[in-house]
DNA sequence: AATGAATGAGCCTTCATTCAT
DNA sequence: TATGAATGAAGGCTCATTCAT
């Protein structure tokens, strides 16, 4: 038995991403640029970079077949061929493209005006919505199972993800430190501290959640209690 | 089936021919001693599970060659045949071989003479050395990143690594909260905290150490001030 | 595209695309005509069966190897798979293939115009020229051979070829004693006996042709004499 | 699914034929020949030829492991090679050495005392009770599927048991022409006739047994009636 | 003589990639 | 541009044969 006997995804490889519903092929005068086969190809483009995803993630960069990517993308699998060159590339691609808009949120202004706790509160809450909850909590699993052997990847994600969020946060434990709202002036140095229990909470989703369900929110409070001191009034 | 099945060699391939009556091994010297048959066969053995290991833990379970194997560990493609079953459960007695001495280790007795804090922070001393620097660290990354399409495996994880691991940890918790070591008290509801910046440590060496160095030891020493509050004189 | 009837193309890999609205073959001369793409698959898939045949016939089931049967089909070694789900399958549907005209033929019904012995002579007739002597012959050799490994096998020869040749020869038996050509009524119950020289026939080509050659229609006839009574005149 | 899948024989591997009960090795005195070491040898080699008839009868020459050989007679497997030289002479002499006894016991003189249908209609008592319903049945079809890639064995088969079987019964239907009880002279030029129908119910028994039992003995007694003419009394 | 661990050529099967249509 | 049949290198696994013990 290999790998790809256990996972059989496949089955519900359905939605084609219904590519024919195309509208008017290129009715002049619209607002809309040229659309006709540029756009329809950007769909099919966006259809196999989120089939791919689904399953690179589901069984790893060796183990997954380009045919059941095409089948689930709606394509054909000389079409992958036309957006990307093979399929490392496409993987490296794949998941460069995942990280970008995620990337961009993150690096907006915090926008203090409260308490530094109330900002990396929201900031824990919206991990754990938009990161633990969701495929993108298995991205991060995928870059750490697959990194050693992409490390164009983990450079990447190292450059773009990594060492931007550990800054942003640096900065925010110092404003916090400075506020007196942190004690611990050594936190400022290993940033990941904060971070940990949230990487745990993604790797505990994957793999041990049917086994004991595990309630982030309530162990990042307890973690950002532990940081901050706890709070009088909840 | 074929006799294979019923006669099965297959069935658990460990221990292949239980190494019975060896004489003072003389594994001393480099140059090859006579040695008996089947102790021969252990070292084959022990090669074997070394160069998987070895393999594994740099390409993953799918995109390991067991040919590449058989030539690290010196022996013939069929050779292998002889000790493991196919390549899945070579993998996943593979792991588990690897994980009990481990976890036998961690059961032992804590032997609380001093502070909780004192065997926490040995325990944290003894990861960073045992694990996280070593090609064990290596290992728990394997698992994450292959859990998913192995559940055996994580299962086993799960039930003789975590939730032991995580009780015995809870255990001390309650003691140093009952001692009045930890102010905390909610903490023994999420031992993972505790936990957390340490896995982050070995998943930081295998992917980012090379980018940016961590001393894990100084991360977790802060972490620990953050649980038990700073100590007076380091 | 919207091939994705419920994935798995293996469950019965015949008929691969159903080659429709050929456009006249032009099969005539030997260099490739244009030929439309389904029509070509088809040709492949005739000439793996054409090729499989040979070689199952000339080894055996587990002598043969698809890399041959490819070589010998001029195609790739993938391409069998692209017909056929895998060896074993490739086998019993080639032979349930090569049987099927046979039968249809044999069905057809008798036309008894003359005596039943005449009918009988023209079907043993027919036996020599289109069964004895051609590559069907060594197909029913390739049955005895495989059968008992191939329980599937034998079961689809005997439903679809012994027991209706059988029957309707028990017919024509039963008739011949009715119309007082054949004395020994016994025999209707042994339909087998009017077969078994011609079985031998089959197996000695195969096997002794070379050491002795075998006529086999006049010992064809010496057994209808036998049956039936010497006849006056020849 | 290989073959191998569907043939379970080996489960009943058992009986290794009890090496070890060796009769107290060389008890001086005794009328039996040295006994000791080469008694023993051929009794190995007896089990060896023996398990390797079974195997090859239910698998066929190439699907045969001599592995299952070896289990199932109760040595190791390098022992068959102090025996023989390869799997192929094995087999070769294999079958020799089965049919050499029958060819023996067939050839001796029929010693005609009463009519020559009896004669015939022992023999083929004797056909049914000795071949068609015992392990030697299968040897027949086991010649039949091998033969093509046998030359050896073929040519040995015909030679030692077809051609001289045939001419004795040849002779025999001289003799019975000449006394008048068969008509038909023809009969003489084709002794297969006669024997068509036991080869039949040697391959009915191994391929359609279980669909529709035959009645071995019946049918032959037809088949004489139809050659010798039908008995008065029964 | 007997053993059975070890070997490695060989075979079935998969799948990334190409290319004629 | 899109397709998917065709390719063939690669890899898991088997098993006849050898040979040190």
């Amino acid at each position: 038995m290999t790998t790809r006997k256990t996972a059989s995804t496949s089955g519900r490889a359905s939605e084609p991403r219904q590519a024919k519903a195309r509208t008017a092929p290129t009715r002049a005068g619209a607002h809309r640029p040229p659309a006709g086969r540029t756009e329809r190809a950007a769909e099919r483009r966006a259809a196999i970079v989120e089939a791919a995803m689904e399953e690179f993630i589901a069984r790893g960069f060796a183990a997954t077949r380009l045919d059941d990517v095409a089948k689930r993308a709606g394509v054909a699998k000389g079409t992958i061929y036309l957006h990307f060159k093979d399929k490392e590339s496409m993987f490296e691609e794949l998941i460069r493209t995942a990280i970008v808009p995620f990337v961009n949120r993150m690096t907006a202004p915090p926008m203090i005006t409260g308490s530094v706790r109330d900002v990396v509160e929201a900031m824990a809450r919206m991990f754990i919505h938009e990161v633990a909850t969701t495929r993108r909590g298995d991205l991060v699993r995928l870059i750490v199972a697959e990194g050693p052997r992409f490390p164009a990847i983990a450079d990447f994600y190292y450059r773009e993800v990594v060492s931007r969020g550990l800054a942003a946060l640096r900065a925010l434990l110092e404003l916090a430190v400075a506020r007196g709202e942190i004690r611990q002036s050594k936190l400022m140095q290993f940033p990941q501290i904060v971070i940990a229990p949230a990487m745990i909470a993604v790797i505990w989703k994957s793999l041990f959640e049917h086994h004991a369900p595990l309630d982030a929110e309530a162990m990042l409070h307890t973690h950002l209690d532990l940081i901050f001191g706890e709070r009088n009034a909840t």
